[in-house]
RNA sequence: GCCGAGGUGGUGUAGCGGUCAACAUCGGGGACUGUGGAUCCCCUGACCCGGGUUCGAAUCCCGGCCUCGGCCCCA
């Protein structure tokens, strides 16, 4: 038996890089006061398909149950979370910052950073419409790469707003936008000349939405932003508020992100603001405001913003760059010099456990000699060496596995004195 | 869905029509039942699956599966 494809069995560093990744997040998110929360790995087949356009359906793993209920795994958290909001926690006091993690499934050709099975995280500001709540979402992400000591990592915010108006403006609207904003994502000029002139665009917008998306450096650019679109009002609001976010990003002490104008992903759902974190190239996390989800899923027009995490694809980046990763070692090894010695070992062993120490036993009935190499390979600190003759004067030998140092100590010693050296 | 490169012990490789399928490493044991990272010896363990060609296939051909990478897509 093998594992299905796409998915992963994880050990060591690369199981260790997840759990950091996680812990860390976990910190930070409840630092900047954001409530877990947790939803089922399934859900209604129509959650998903209300929200992602019909491209996507076909990359569902859905399936009916016994009673020919239309099911899926989740290919997201977003739209779940929203449904929990809906159905629960609507009444609570705005706005509410949520976070989660959780395994998505999705059917799609596994490659490089891609499984069928992946692990997200996220966060989202539901209630707000202010630029302080798209600030902060972005802070939090920054400060997510700076925690985990992500080097050379890449923060970009735009504004799919802008774009948009340019569209709407044109006469393309609703989704017969979404082809164009693709082409724009992808940096194709050949793809969105194609596109905008199947929808009958104009020249003049055209090299305006060209200009527009190829807008990208520091805050500067946003000036050059406004004289190109001094005739569109809602798109200068846009720009106004991305100027509003940057601003208040400086007191959150974020600096090192890129204005790119040109940001428009395939994220549908997103109405103004947006921001995209790379590592090495890679996009590790993505988000933005999206005013209209919450109507779309049925509630009461809502404001929100929020960011995903894929939490495989960031482990990967810091294991690629070496980030430590402090990975708790045994203390120590109890060892009889022999056979006779196995129960006194069992409760040394006992006792050290009991005393907060990491420690492990031979199960294999090994000799000493054999027991020791082990102890090596396991790269243990210490071995307890228990012996007839040392013990007959209450004491045991405890050697140094690194240095090979040895010294006699009282039984009753040992943990302090082994709590002693944990510590340095 | 498409394209490319691959699949031999747990890992890394050799073999490329006839070999007991080799070597290294890892794992278990012994030399050495109170002392590890050295040496020597023994043991466990593999040709992805299914067809075909052939007297004979790990080796050649076809199909599938899987892995890696790229395209499409990425909610």
């Amino acid at each position: 038996m093998r594992r299905p494809r796409g998915t992963r069995d994880l050990f060591g560093p690369e199981l260790e890089s997840v759990r950091k990744v996680m812990h860390v997040m976990n910190e930070i998110f409840k630092r900047y006061g954001y409530v877990e929360v947790e939803t089922p790995t399934f859900e209604h087949l129509e959650l998903f398909t209300k929200k992602s356009g019909a491209s996507v359906v076909n990359q569902i793993y859905a399936f009916q149950d016994k009673s020919g209920r239309w099911l899926a795994l989740r290919p997201e958290l977003t739209a779940p979370v929203v449904r929990f909001y809906l159905e629960r926690l609507k009444s609570f006091p705005k706005p509410l910052k949520l976070f989660y993690f959780g395994n998505c499934f999705r059917y799609e050709e596994p490659q490089a950073g891609r499984y069928r099975q992946f692990l997200q995280s996220g966060a989202e500001i539901i209630g707000s419409s202010r630029p302080e709540a798209d600030a902060e979402v972005i802070a939090l992400v920054d400060e997510v790469a700076k925690e985990l000591g992500l080097r050379g990592y890449d923060l970009r915010i735009g504004n799919v707003g802008l774009l948009r108006e340019i569209l709407s403006r044109a006469g393309v609207k609703g989704e017969e936008q979404d082809p164009v904003m693709r082409a724009i994502d992808a940096h194709d000029q050949a793809k969105l000349e194609e596109e905008l002139d199947k929808r009958g665009v104009g020249e003049e917008y055209k090299k305006l939405l060209k200009a527009v998306a190829g807008l990208r450096g520091g805050v500067e650019v946003l000036d050059k932003a406004e004289e190109l679109l001094s005739d569109l009002t809602k798109a200068r609001a846009a720009l106004r508020r991305l100027r509003a976010v940057l601003r208040l990003l400086e007191l959150c002490g974020v600096d090192g992100y890129r204005v790119d104008l040109g940001i428009a992903r395939g994220l549908e759902y997103y109405t103004d603001v947006v921001f995209e974190l790379y590592v090495d190239g890679v996009q590790v996390a993505g988000g933005g405001r999206y005013d209209e989800l919450i109507e779309l899923l049925g509630g009461e027009p809502c404001p929100a913003v929020g960011v995903g995490f894929g939490v495989d694809r960031i482990a990967q980046a810091m294991l690629r760059q070496g980030v430590e990763i402090e990975e708790r070692q045994l203390d120590c090894m109890v060892l009889p010099s022999s056979g006779e010695m196995l129960d006194e070992c069992l409760k040394i062993a006992r006792d050290l456990r009991r005393a907060g120490l990491s420690v492990d036993v031979d199960l294999m009935g090994r000799s000493l000699r054999k027991a020791i190499a082990y102890a090596d390979a396991r790269r243990a600190r210490y071995a307890v060496i228990v012996g007839a003759r040392d013990l007959a004067s209450g004491k045991v030998t405890l050697r140094n596995m690194t240095t090979g140092e040895q010294e006699l100590v009282p039984r009753e010693e040992l943990a302090n004195k082994l709590k002693e050296v944990q510590a340095t």
